[in-house]
DNA sequence: ATGTTC
């Protein structure tokens, strides 16, 4: 039997528009499925993982690919396979490393050209108070290994409990309610929770930010209501994810789940990547790496809820509002790096399936009861952020998405150019400089995390999210425009 | 993404 390997081709045919199939071949068990605006590269490696996906045991329907695909560790980001929760594999590359990695966004009441003049010093206290950088820590007082237990059991409702909050029901508006169920404390290893300790409430590096944006475009006029978005606002946007604790455990069960791999049977034997690393989800290596997920994922939520206490603290005291004038509150959390157990529509059936979401964004429909009930009729925000020099957007999810892509949708811009490439066109340019010609303030720690993200290094992420809108995977909302970045 | 090769 043949399998999809890197360097060949991968075949390709248009199913319609911008949706693209890569037919089963080899020892693909489902096709895979690409959307794409125009003709997807052939010699795309993202493309070769999406088929060697496809081997995944268990894997149901298609091995799907969003518009802002990318090579990743074994799985491409822009990535959505969705396996049987009972007979199908779980794989920690189908997660990634920045375990729950996700994006939150914070409205509030108040015109953002209005305080341009307090901007410098608002971005300046967040700044201040957000530590960012790859090894940053020191937010808040180190926890006690108790109190990390509460958090990875607990998750984003932890930090709201200890004051760190935009309003009283900020968890109700994180997905999940900001907590994955079957998360086990002790499933997370003493290196990982020595790494967490002292990184709750921190940024990281990267392409994590922390922005002050302005509702800059209203695409639809109700779903904007709903999600009490208007023209002009301020709101808070928040890119962040489980730091070292989530990395850790993610590293810790490759290197437990790789040696093993054969030792699962033959379809596991045969996957066409040893990045595919993965277990059946019913054994112990399996049960162990989802319940250390899940708390990872627990974990990345109350560091996001944390920033969130800290930036509407900054708001608060750096513009002498009051919380009434200020009027925050959490528009709404998403992850896009996790594996989900969730029920969904599978040939004529609601079946409990293990949706991997890597770089990929739930999309739950109109009606589903899984969406916050002021969101229901419209369907769940979809929260996808652009680059730092450009624009990001809040897209609502579709009926369509449930039917298509188990309920998911695309996760940013995609990079376009390498780290090193980015960093060799930054050469002799000052990025902060440029961006601050066009009215974007940006605090970061140094010059490298800058010339890595600055804007040509991206797609369009205008044009990412049209794909997603045109094949009614989402629809678009608004447009956020940065007025203040503060970055790793 | 990541105490950026414990």
């Amino acid at each position: 039997m043949t399998t999809a390997r890197q360097g060949e081709h991968v075949p390709l045919r248009r199913i319609e528009g911008d949706l693209w199939e890569i037919p089963r071949h080899g020892g693909m068990k489902v096709p895979g499925r690409v959307y794409s605006p125009g003709p997807p590269a052939p010699d795309d490696p993202a493309l070769q993982q999406v088929a060697n996906v496809a081997h995944l045991p268990g894997i149901l329907r298609w091995s799907l690919a969003m518009p802002d695909v990318h090579w990743g560790y074994g799985f491409p980001l822009g990535g959505v396979a969705a396996v049987d929760a009972e007979h199908g594999a779980v794989s920690p590359g189908g997660v990634g490393y920045d375990i729950n990695c996700g994006v939150r966004v914070v409205t509030t009441r108040l015109d953002a050209e209005a305080l341009r003049p307090r901007l410098h010093a608002l971005a300046a206290r967040i700044y201040r108070d957000v530590p960012t950088g790859v090894g940053a820590s020191a937010a808040i007082p180190r926890l006690t290994s108790r109190e990390l237990d509460e958090v990875l059991a607990e998750g984003a409702r932890w930090a709201v409990a200890r004051g760190f909050r935009a309003a009283a029901d900020d968890a109700d508006r994180c997905e999940e309610g900001g907590r994955l169920a079957g998360a086990d404390p002790a499933a997370v290893s003493a290196r990982a929770r020595e790494r967490g300790s002292d990184q709750l409430g921190t940024l990281g590096s990267g392409n994590h930010f922390l922005e002050l944006d302005r509702v800059a475009r209203i695409h639809d006029d109700a779903a904007a209501e709903a999600f009490g978005l208007f023209p002009g606002q301020l709101v808070v946007q928040i890119h962040s994810g489980s730091r070292g604790l989530g990395y850790q455990v993610c590293d810790e069960a490759l290197a437990e789940l790789a040696p093993r791999l054969a030792s699962y049977g033959p379809d596991y034997a045969a996957l066409p990547d040893r990045q595919l690393a993965c277990a059946p989800v019913g054994s112990p290596e399996g049960r162990r790496y989802l319940a250390a997920m899940q708390a990872a994922a627990n974990f990345a939520w109350a560091n996001r809820q944390v920033m969130t206490g800290l930036a509407v603290r900054a708001l608060l005291e750096t513009l002498g509002v009051s919380d009434r004038e200020l009027g925050a509150r959490l528009l709404y959390d998403v992850c896009h790096n996790v594996a989900k157990l969730e029920d969904h529509l599978v040939d004529g059936g609601v079946r409990r399936v293990l949706v991997h979401r890597k770089g990929a964004t739930r999309a739950f429909g109109p009606g589903d009861p899984r969406v916050p009930a002021p969101y229901r009729d419209v369907g769940q925000p979809v929260l996808i952020p652009g680059d730092m020099g450009r624009y990001s957007y809040v897209l609502a999810g579709t009926e369509k998405a449930m039917r298509d892509t188990f309920g998911s949708s695309c996760h940013g811009a995609g990079r376009l150019l390498s780290r090193g490439e980015a960093l060799r066109r930054a050469r002799g340019r000052s990025i902060a400089r440029e961006l601050a010609d066009r009215g974007i303030e940006v605090l970061a720690r140094g010059r490298k995390t800058l010339g890595e993200e600055m804007s040509e290094a991206y797609k369009d992420v205008a044009q990412v999210v049209a794909v997603m809108d045109g094949a009614g995977i989402s629809r678009l909302v608004a447009r956020l425009d940065p007025l203040a970045v503060v970055k790793g």
